[in-house]
DNA sequence: GTAACCCTTCAAGTTAGCTTGAGGTCAAGG
DNA sequence: CCTTGACCTCAAGCTAACTTGAAGGGTTAC
């Protein structure tokens, strides 16, 4: 199957004029072309938009991405290499998951905070319940958010 | 305890500057100052500080973080209200997992496919390997990956 | 006291990542 | 053949988030 831009940019959700950006900035050199010069994009390519739109998600500049195709691409790069700079990448994913993680709590918190509120119709309720006797990822939450800021 | 900008710059890891910047676009606004004008952090701020950043690395922007700030702070909004938020936040946090996910299953795979490389000296040792026999998430990183595009 | 090193404000410069506009081309339907 | 809508390039413009520079004030170490 192929598509054009404009059908790619639709499945994936980004606007054309980013795809056209991201391919003028490298991230699409297999794209091929039809002879009056339009872009045509394949199934695999549909897959690595995909993924380039998670990373991009995920925070990493569009140079990264670009370097991390690259990297996998090169037939030159030894195993050792290759291996390293996966285990780096990985590592970097890991610790986003963790700030992730940790905002998790925070929001379960506020979550459960409300909630509880909300079904007593008060903030009294939940202020009223001792913290220390809260499930352990509140509590985490509740340590973690800047408790001292609000009125909770 | 209490700190001077460039006390918790070190202890945050954020440049002094940025902070100060930070500070002018209202993202500190508890700050206290002394008599000279020096901005005093204490052990809140630090907290807050601490989640700015966190928000700042899961890729929000320094707006939405003031907003999510405020909304915390203000207590004119309703409780319906606030949960709102902070459900709608949850959701997108956890968006934002599923995509870090993603990526995991795929540098999992990665690294598997150059590890067993390694240890055979040779990139047709995973290759010679029917990827259907592989454990599920490995699996799943595999088809996630835009394989075609590589030589693996 | 004076140097070193913090701190201040205000303003200008930089970079990444789009976004828009002008001007033109391609491909399908009537 | 002509129109229409989606495509093309190239260049300029824009915003967020810093970053740097200028000009100066406050505090501690010798």
């Amino acid at each position: 199957m192929s598509y054009t831009i404009g059908e790619m940019a639709k499945k994936v959700g980004i606007p054309v004029t980013t795809l056209r950006y991201y391919d003028d900035q490298g991230l699409f050199p297999f794209l091929e072309r039809t002879e009056g010069g339009i872009r045509v994009f394949r199934d695999e390519d549909y897959r690595w938009v995909k993924i380039v739109r998670s990373l991009k998600r995920t925070g990493m500049s569009l140079n990264d991405i670009r370097d991390f195709m690259n990297m996998s691409m090169e037939g030159d790069r030894t195993i050792d290499q290759r291996l390293a700079m996966y285990h780096h990448q990985r590592e970097l994913v890991r610790e986003q998951m963790a700030d992730l993680q940790e905002m998790l709590d925070i929001l379960d918190y506020k979550c459960w905070f409300y909630e509880t509120a909300q079904a007593a119709g008060t903030t009294d309720a939940p202020k009223a319940i001792p913290r220390d006797t809260l499930p352990k990822h509140l509590r985490e939450g509740y340590y973690k958010s800047g408790r001292d800021k609000e009125h909770d």
